[in-house]
DNA sequence: ATAATATTGTTGTAAATGCAACATATTTTT
DNA sequence: AAAAATATGTTGCATTTACAACAATATTAT
């Protein structure tokens, strides 16, 4: 019996890529028509700020996945912007930076939030939430799967 | 009823986009780690177009979900390498660029598909088959919608 | 027929990202 | 105690990517 070759377009792989990408096209389109102030990277570290209040920079990485470069720099335009402010503490003993979102922020993100709820439910009504349910948790564990196995260097 | 608040690490966006940018981080260290001779956009590119032939630039780069300038380069250095060939012919009375695989880049091909065979399996084979069949069948039926929604501009 | 529009590919430039090196401070090892 | 290793954040640079402008040709509209 033949074995059945398996290539790129058909690999879990290129699905996720391909639709991970568009839905990041889909947000940034959606940010730009709605003139939203910030990009969707800052979005995701404001919202993930609000919800882990005096979080330190690595902390805030290592949810984002991003290298602390990159993750810096995205908290220097949201400080600048006043969405969040960022303070000199300890932790385990070593000075990190934590941070925190600030009222101005905080309103920031309600108001975006109100803006883009409606579209992106009717990005993802396309799919039966039950379903997407099935879908992320499958997602999140092999996800921690490749946690495990991946060298994030982060 | 309160009504649930959709954080971002809660959202299948932030599912997709991190479990994508984690298999691509992996695959990209395998790649290193078997001193394979070209790039995993490379790779994917010279699959598609074994399994193509004949195709014009635009339409691999439907495919590949990347702009026509960034695909042109990938096939620049594709052509560079003598893993393809390109030549002019004509789509719809359109003059196009149309490629296919050479000998040299089919062996290179199936030498890396032998090389990098077990480790992806390794990887998808934390997740039943069955399982990936289903989270593969919604991903798809949802990227196709997203197609129609994004301006993608390819 | 001329002008406007569309298709395909390339080039140039700005922005994003990744990565290595550095700076500082702390912990662990010898 | 000195040296090595670790943790955290920043800086600089190279690579990638995105995007807009262009070139060439073909089609459609006026």
């Amino acid at each position: 019996m033949a074995e059945k070759i398996e290539h790129y377009t058909d690999s879990i792989h290129y699905e996720l890529e391909q639709t991970s990408r568009l839905m990041k096209m889909l947000g940034k389109q959606l940010f730009d028509k709605l003139e939203i102030s910030i990009t969707m990277d800052e979005y995701a570290a404001l919202d993930t700020i609000s919800i882990n209040a005096g979080i330190c920079q690595r902390d805030l990485a290592k949810i984002l996945i991003k290298d602390r470069a990159n993750t810096g720099r995205i908290l220097d335009t949201l400080e600048q912007k006043g969405f969040i402010t960022r303070f000199i503490d300890t932790k385990n003993n070593r000075l990190v930076k934590k941070m925190g979102i600030t009222e101005k922020g905080y309103k920031e993100l309600n108001f975006i939030n109100n803006k883009i709820k409606h579209y992106f439910e009717n990005v993802t009504h396309k799919v039966p939430e039950e379903t997407w349910n099935k879908v992320q948790n499958v997602l999140k564990a092999f996800r921690l799967e490749l946690e495990q196995m991946v060298e994030t260097n982060i």
